[in-house]
DNA sequence: TCGAATTGTACAAACGTTTGCATGCGCGCG
DNA sequence: CGCGCGCATGCAAACGTTTGTACAATTCGA
């Protein structure tokens, strides 16, 4: 049986509530017995009831994240666990816990948001957002990575990716390049789409006309469709010169699939990449890669919630993180 | 405000203990009047509030995991989140929820594990153990994956190294290699050791000494001290022709280091490696990799997790999940 | 027809905290 | 000298459940 408040109480002489009042530093206990009480309570290694204190403050402590579509299948990317290395970070030092969105039969968002509600333990919700923004009607304070909507009310963290894709184009167009291709885009994703819009406007700035059938999905995969249809769009002597590539994996398969078209990069194709991961860092070429710090963007959205639950907060806030350039070895100028 | 149960008792007409006993269809309330309030509390929304109830019966349907040194660190390496996959699926099917350890000041597992105990809103702990045993004082029940320890009294689970790494020198020995190094050592993990211990036993059954300088620790950055020590290794003419590497990312960096030396992977060095990620199943040559399948070491963790805490379970339980071997390119006969 | 067995439901205590209010004490000021 | 005031602490209610026990209503056998 652990111990109680009533113990350390009894043991000191005093009732429970000036125990309680004693730990929570309350003006109103002298500081004689208070500094009994917390002697007494350490040795005897009292640590309150969560569930009690909870039960009558209504808040826990606890802050639920929710990862998109099921958690295990974005965990597999490693921008996800750095993310979630921010979050634990605060969340660790502000004596916080982080309650996970289960996998299992909840397969999107909303429905993990709605599980994770009525569970009942968290006080708060971040949520990584992936597509659909989460829905409004929800009682719990929300922090939103990677999907700024202040429509809804929520707290938001993010990079601002039109920026992003416009640097990463300009970068190429400023060491010569103009037939740029968009490798990895995705509709379903805000990222990419935001990017999207970054890469179109650098492009037309230069006055350069966009091609539709220069902006494709990727897959690291070889031999797929999609490979096979990338394949042949490097196969002509008007191939791209320079690709932005949303991920370092695909870049480093499109390194692969090039390779065995007898093209080298940076040489022949230049890449600027995302995500800075090691895999990138190690690759070879190492890839020249944008970092978008997911455990800033963890650690943000983190400080977010607890203010925000603590009330240290007023109108909905967006905080943005930053992005950098990591300048490696996947580009070239272009000299012919 | 939430609705509380008495709130629909009191919209069904009956007392608030009737409401709970129908909802957790104990056997003393008529089928009519179940009948009733269990639509009635669906209409009203109705979630008993886990706080209330989980002070009252002690348990909490939350159970904490707890990552080896800090959270974050671990996640980078893509096993770990596999593993909380599995966690999280079966997790989610029981209605279970997961705590995670957060990083912040806790340093060591032990440090994490005292701070969820008292936290005290898990009511099992899964340890995902690195290299020392979880300390046996812990009051709650605890899973051990990756650290078989009866010793402690704790259910584990966890995949049988030793014969894995017997496995994986046997597969080379019988494709003729007899020069085999054993790449990626780390004295603090047992699954490392394990498996060298499994290696050893492969080659002293096949007459070959042991070779100190050919168990190497390994880290896949270029131009260490370690990797340039093990460029030595291969530049002589008594050269390894066979690693047994015990990761992917490694043998990724192994690959690009004697290929350095005009070495090629599988024709002059193979290689079979351990867990087989997408980075080693994408990479040329894709890798021969030993699947230890950490979806299941997680899956079965939670399990066992789940009946214990529900008193399905007597004796600790140990158990083992199969590992399988996934043949690709990176081995070839040995034939000079 | 009456008592006993059986069924279905209500009452109240308990889980371990927090907190508004009351109380007791000593002190200074009028 | 006494009244009121401030200070430190105790009392009890509340948070939303669960559950042992008591009770009312129904049914059945004798």
């Amino acid at each position: 049986m652990k111990t109680t408040i009533k113990d350390v109480a009894k043991a000191c002489g005093v009732s429970p509530s000036t125990v309680s009042r004693a730990l929570h530093s309350s003006p109103r206990i002298s500081e004689k017995v208070r500094a009994h009480i917390t002697e007494m309570a350490q040795e005897m290694n009292f640590h309150p009831n969560q569930m009690a204190s909870s039960l009558v403050n209504r808040k826990s402590r606890v802050v639920g994240i929710v990862f998109p579509g099921n958690a295990g299948d974005s965990l597999g990317h490693p921008f996800y666990p750095a993310v979630l290395q921010g979050l634990g970070h605060v969340a660790g030092e502000r004596r916080y816990h982080m309650l996970l969105s289960t996998g299992g039969e909840a397969v999107s968002s909303a429905e993990a948001i709605r599980q994770m509600e009525d569970s009942g333990y968290a006080s708060g919700l971040i949520v990584l957002a992936a597509q659909d923004s989460p829905e409004a009607r929800v009682n719990l304070p929300v922090v939103v990575i990677g999907h700024p909507n202040h429509a809804n009310g929520h707290d938001s963290v993010d990079t601002d990716n039109v920026k992003a894709g416009y640097t990463a184009t300009r970068y190429l167009l400023e060491r010569g390049h103009r037939r740029i291709l968009l490798l990895g885009h995705d509709p379903q994703f805000t990222v990419t789409l935001d990017r999207k819009r970054g890469y179109e406007q650098a492009l037309l700035e230069a006055g350069i006309a966009l091609r539709d059938d220069w902006v494709v999905p990727g897959c690291f995969i070889r031999n797929t469709t999609d490979n096979v249809l990338l394949g042949a769009l490097f196969s002509t002597e008007e191939r791209p010169s320079a690709v932005v590539s949303m991920d370092d994996a695909l870049s480093i398969g499109l390194t692969g699939l090039i390779a065995d078209l007898g093209l080298l990069v940076p040489r022949d194709v230049s890449i600027v990449s995302f995500n800075n991961t090691n895999a990138g860092r190690y690759h070879n070429p190492a890839l020249t890669s944008f970092d978008v710090d997911p455990y800033s963007l963890g650690a943000s959205a983190m400080t977010l919630m607890l203010d925000r639950i603590e009330g240290k907060l007023g109108a909905p806030a967006a905080r943005e993180v930053p992005f950098s350039l990591i300048e490696r070895d996947s580009v070239a100028v272009y000299d012919r």
